[in-house]
DNA sequence: TGCTTGACTGAAAACGATTTATGAAACTGT
DNA sequence: ACAGTTTCATAAATCGTTTTCAGTCAAGCA
């Protein structure tokens, strides 16, 4: 059925080995036997299956990629970065979505295994208990993108300081003369990310003395909906508040919390300053324009790959540069937030 | 270094034969083996490589799914649809991205052939010269989504009728009292969408008998950048068109145009009304909230892999029910339109 | 007792590539 | 003409599974 090396092979007139090598080093055939060969490929249509060449060397130039859903608006960003840098070293990726299930990450990396990937990108959620024996065993190298380790092997990440970044906004908030900050976090099962950018938050809170209790803060999932709600269980106090401006921990929410705004009769930023988190493409387009704290999703997704094919070429480099390498954020100034005074 | 089936069976003192059948047909082995095998496959934390099981059984359950990029809103939906399904039937999708890049589409085919995929879901533009011939030696079975085929060998599509839901959108328009209605359409290289969306204007526009030209029609890519350039040129002739409407082909053009307009000094729906496709996730949140043709993205990609499926199941159906196969369309109305009169 | 049957298990041959020895020519320089 | 290199090509083992075929063993039956 299948176009095999041997089909090309006794249709070139040599040996399969010789097919074998004019398809990875060309330079130790003949320039003749060469052009027959590859005349026979294409007379048949043949494709070397990368399955049977995988078996062969052991290796299958594939980067497995760990990702905790692919609704969420930030995801494209993230993956085409990944999925470009994975090209230009050669590499396919082979994606798993757990759905934010912190069981699915088992699973997650037993796929991976029996696929045989060479590398893994891990970019979901973390189950701490589980997380240090599958590493011991894992076999392969692992680096994180958008999360950091708590784990005891600690394992190369690329990320922004969550914490400075939250920091920032606020205090580029309060710059423009806002005290009265709600912030609509996010919580998510064995999710490390929310709770350092809470914690960005109350640095901030505490470095500049603001009035503000946790009474300020309302959790959702960084998804549109949940920020609406979010919002809405802030407006629902805000005349004890008196918020003049909130903080989200994603564009999602903040997308939502100004559409709660609206839908309340509030404006943005005139009413109430928003402040988002990620610079999503759309986030320019809408009105009003975001002010956001932007994210280099793909420079993210780059360099964890680059990273990681450095770690699958020279495996005893394994347990150099461990930890967290932070890629800056920046905000950018649109027009969701106004400037009191 | 491996774990490989040998291992595991020589612990268990067995032979690998058994461990293998453990694992495709358990019921075939003596409760007392199987368990014994169970417990040596865990202590050696052994995961059977799918590589080399694909190579014995010459398949590997594997969908190729080519699509045209990865950056534009409506993927996340349509992947969504497409991996729920695939798990669903127990099938992985291991993805191409041809970047709207024409002559990558060849790639593309050899990419998933070399890998063995049992089947092919094509999303992305289409090479009239080079199909048939692709597909004559293709071997597996092929299904479109949200495209279909101009080639002589039709294939199974699933999509919306693009003519008639861009006819149903001008007419939901006509039947508020617009009849200067402009359109932001696209045009990509060998992409049919496109232009099928344009004749539905076209048609709408003799059967309502609009006082309609050329001028009123401009181009883009999809994305919300050029929606934002077409709308522009469109308000450079707007005292000659006095447009009092505009549909675009897809949400984010039309995001852009609102963008535009609004820079222009221009209110949606006050001004001009604004009609979107594909019904985003993110345009039931936006300021206004966008009035769309809805696409079921979600259902379109599970319905493609479920031909899929059964079309590698029982690959001589591959000639019955071929064609397109229209999904419902469906006009949600939200704020961006306003009714004259 | 001897024979049939059924339930399990094992040996070995694929699957389609790569790669290591090994060997045959063809080319050197004397 | 001959040994010593190079250059090019092949045979055969290997990667980790699946699966066919054959074989063992115990139970059931007459």
């Amino acid at each position: 059925m299948r176009v095999t090396i041997r089909d090309v092979a006794r249709q070139a007139g040599v040996s399969p080995a010789t097919v074998s090598r004019v398809l990875n080093r060309p330079e130790l055939v003949d320039e003749q036997t060469r052009e027959r060969v590859r005349q026979a490929m294409a007379e048949l249509d043949f494709h070397p299956s990368a399955i049977a060449r995988g078996l062969s060397v052991r290796r299958t130039d594939t980067i497995g990629l760990i990702v905790p859903g692919i609704t969420d608006l930030f995801f494209n960003e993230l993956y085409a970065g990944i999925e470009q840098a994975a090209a230009r070293h050669g590499r396919k990726v082979l994606m798993y979505n757990t759905e934010n299930n912190a069981h699915r990450v088992l699973d997650a990396f037993s796929f991976l295994k029996q696929h045989e990937v060479d590398g893994i990108l891990y970019t979901s959620a973390l189950v701490d208990e589980d997380f240090d024996p599958l590493l011991s065993r894992i076999g392969i190298p692992v680096v994180l993108a958008l999360t950091e380790s708590t784990a005891k092997t600690p394992l190369p990440a690329f990320k922004v300081d969550e914490r400075r970044a939250v920091f920032d906004a606020i205090a580029y908030l309060v710059a423009r003369g806002h005290r009265r900050i709600g912030f609509l976090g996010a919580r998510l099962p064995n999710e490390i990310t929310g709770q350092q950018r809470y914690e960005g938050y109350l640095q901030a809170v505490r470095y500049f003395g603001l009035e503000t209790g946790d009474t300020f803060v309302e959790y959702g999932n960084y998804r549109m909906e949940s920020g609406y709600q979010a919002m809405r269980r802030l407006l629902e106090r805000q005349s004890e508040l008196r918020l003049t401006a909130v903080a989200a921990v994603s564009d999602e929410m903040a997308m939502g919390a100004i559409r709660c705004l609206a839908d309340h009769g509030l404006r943005v930023p005139d009413d109430i300053s928003v402040m988002g988190f990620d610079d999503l493409r759309v986030t320019a387009m809408i009105t009003p324009r975001l002010t956001t704290v932007a994210q280099p999703f793909r420079e993210i997704g780059a360099r964890a790959v680059e990273r990681l094919v450095e770690l699958m070429e020279q495996p005893e480099m394994a347990s150099a540069q461990q930890g967290v390498y932070y890629l800056p954020h920046q905000i950018v100034e649109r027009e969701s937030v106004r400037a009191l005074l």
